[in-house]
DNA sequence: TGTAGCATGTAAGCCGTTACATGATTGA
DNA sequence: TCAATCATGTAACGGCTTACATGCTACA
């Protein structure tokens, strides 16, 4: 029933911190959505975003990229009944489920097939991801201003990611402990 | 290149804990691999079981499930080289990237457009699942042993896999703290 | 002069979900 | 006898990714 699918709700949220190119809104959705939702492929965004003009939630302006004027860029921006649309989806929509999908955990569950260094290496591999992960939010997170109108919601996001990226540090360490522990006691008294 | 999608893996990895016919194995992905994977449709199931047989991985045999034995259940169960292969995938493969797609961060950040008790509505929904979620893992996470030899790996993941969605309520808690206090500050200091 | 970044798309294809279809078995 | 559960699939479709194709612009 409901026409629209995530990432066009997604590219709507982006232009909702203001107008701006297919490519823009790809490295906004890199630069913030990546760390809590997707960023989608660059091919499907504009494929929303030509399905959102259609509608009339969106519209697009030419704009010369140079005196010549020979190659254009389209410029998106919201219309007053993508807004009005915008604020219907964040009040009233029900909230579809949160996705958590751990491929370290599917691996851990046959833990006892492989080699425990190579458990080991996986745990490391994750614990190193969300770590950059952290740091790459916190440097978002940092030019956040928790007053500003709209930029105090996004403050408010950035904050409880990087609590989950901690959080999720603390756990890979502890499921660390708790695998080097498994191991010791299988070689102490195996069989 | 690498033949076997997602799915497939997930369905060795539950073949690993015993043969099962595809109704079977689809409660065991609902009762384990829901809470940091994703339980499959029983019609992806099926199909990946078809293809995991076409190559050798796994065996299907028809057992009869009354005397009369009108109608039969096809059980699965993996092969010598379907155990092989996932323990090649266990160690060796690559480690696909985590999913975490929070639909409630995505509403939060267009939060000024809507009514700000829509938001903490949010919050609460998202909080009463994981409440859900972690009361459901913790009955599996009861029953296991982490002495035993395959179990215990599956211990480690539901012990990881607690500690997740009670920091995850923690989280939330938090947020919720925050989202007040910008409400606050908005309506004293308007505009 | 050439390469990295800006910019916009099309085409093919997989993965996975929902909806649909069917029927046996078990227990209330 | 009726509903819930067990059990196995097919069909249609949507969503998203990858690969491909193209060309401008700025800068080193």
């Amino acid at each position: 029933m409901s026409q629209w699918n995530h990432t066009a709700h997604a590219a709507l949220v982006l232009l909702s911190m203001g107008e701006a190119s297919g490519y823009e809104l790809k490295q906004r959705a890199d630069a913030t959505l990546r760390f809590f939702f997707n960023s989608p492929a660059m091919s499907q965004l504009y494929a929303e975003l030509d399905r959102l003009c259609d509608a009339g939630l969106v519209t697009d302006r030419l704009e010369a990229r140079s005196e010549s004027g020979e190659r254009e860029t389209r410029v998106f921006r919201l219309t007053a009944s993508g807004v009005r649309r915008l604020k219907e989806w964040a009040g009233d929509e029900p909230l579809p489920a949160t996705v958590f999908k751990s491929h370290l955990a599917l691996r851990l569950l046959v833990g006892h097939l492989a080699d425990a260094d190579h458990m080991r290496e996986h745990v490391a591999t994750e614990r190193a991801r969300v770590e950059r992960d952290l740091a790459d939010l916190m440097s978002v997170h940092d030019v956040l201003d928790p007053t500003h109108d709209q930029l105090g919601w996004a403050w408010i996001v950035a904050e409880w990611g990087s609590r989950y990226y901690r959080d999720m540090l603390a756990q890979l360490d502890a499921l660390r402990g708790n695998l080097d522990e498994l191991v010791a006691n299988r070689s102490s008294a195996p069989r």
